[in-house]
DNA sequence: GTGCATAAGTATACTTAGTGCAATATAGCC
DNA sequence: GGCTATATTGCACTAAGTATACTTATGCAC
């Protein structure tokens, strides 16, 4: 269903998977703003210009690693059209439970060390937030295609949601950075994601004292 | 209270207004990937390296202009610690009244040039998104002064509002981009804003057939 | 006004990301 | 083997941004 698998096509994925790990393994040493491209193409023996018909720039080198969460949030509504929200709120509750790397709520060392190098690269934030409107573009769309919701309201909730996941998302991480194990936050991971739904799915209120 | 207008100050501040200018005058015509840093700095006549003295970067020529609006939530917040969404939301519609650039409901020329400008060039994205991101965390830290509210609420919270004023504004001056004059577009955009805001307030719901 | 410390501005050369293009090598196929 | 499409490469180029050492102008004390 995937690939024919001619010897060109895997080497083509074998030269992509160099590219990647040498990139990887020079920024975690060194840190990605430390690191040229040019290492990067040395070290994974290919040329410069070879590199950049593999990846657009030097970010995705990084980015590339997360690009496939990119539409989930669009995928898990469009297979349940009937309730999006609560599906929404599952399937992070589930990503928690499985300790998944996009939840922020993983402590594997490799996932980890990319997680560590992406939030803590400045360079790296502008393409991490159009990943994230990409996200967003992508569940308004999907959430649009109800007959159910003005395209407004789409649009509306869509960026709602998608803002309520990354600072989840990024809480879980940060603590994970801070050496807190997957298994301990997990409880706090869970209110914080009930809370953030609870807060979606009710209303925010006045935010005066209630 | 904001200067002591030694002559040194007034032509710092000239030269910067005059690099600007020059700046925006080329990107008008010519489009901002289009024009150089180079011919900024000869057209404003300075020498490159000054303007890098005025200005962080490319993006800062134009972005400097939108820059006094990015702890505006924050601010209001301040003024209005005892119900801040409904104050964030009258100072919305406040500003659609006064036809406020940053609520994208202006149709002035320049200010329109403007905007159509920073909207229509990808490579400003990412800045324009890390301004959002300030925005967010400056509003965050706002509401979590309040006692009412733990961090990770005016986190969730913060998120959320800062999601739907921008795409408030994002819609907004998508028409006016598309010719629809300030005041044809304000009951549309009045009315827009009083859904976001009750989402904001009132909730999603499970945004299913209600 | 004169003179000096300080800050603004300049010239020049450098590093690096990213692109265009033409030449070369190699997989797939007869 | 030989042909074709495509992967790969080297080289030259543009442009953003930085380092540095030098020049000019301002503010201020006298």
């Amino acid at each position: 269903m995937e690939e024919q698998t001619g010897l060109r096509e895997r080497k083509k994925q074998r030269t992509r998977e160099a590219i990647s790990n040498a990139a990887l393994e020079l920024f975690f040493e060194h840190g990605f703003d430390q690191v040229s491209i040019s290492q990067v193409a040395a070290a994974a023996e290919v040329s410069r210009r070879t590199l950049f018909a593999y990846f657009r720039g030097k970010d995705d080198l990084v980015l590339h690693r997360i690009a496939d969460h990119e539409h989930e949030s669009a995928r898990v509504v469009r297979a349940h059209r009937d309730a999006p929200l609560p599906a929404l709120r599952e399937h992070f509750l589930d990503g928690l439970r499985r300790h998944e790397p996009i939840t922020g709520l993983c402590d594997l060392p490799q996932v980890l060390a990319l997680y560590r190098l992406i939030m803590g690269t400045p360079t790296l934030l502008p393409s991490l937030l159009r990943f994230r409107e990409s996200g967003e573009l992508a569940l308004a769309a999907e959430l649009g295609e109800s007959p159910d919701l003005s395209p407004l309201t789409a649009r509306l909730a869509a960026a709602q949601i998608v803002s309520v996941q990354w600072r989840l998302s990024m809480d879980n991480h940060h603590r994970m950075a801070n050496g807190v194990s997957a298994t301990d936050a997990y409880p706090d991971a869970v209110a914080a994601a009930e809370l953030g739904f609870d807060l979606l799915m009710n209303g925010l209120g006045t935010l005066g004292k209630s």
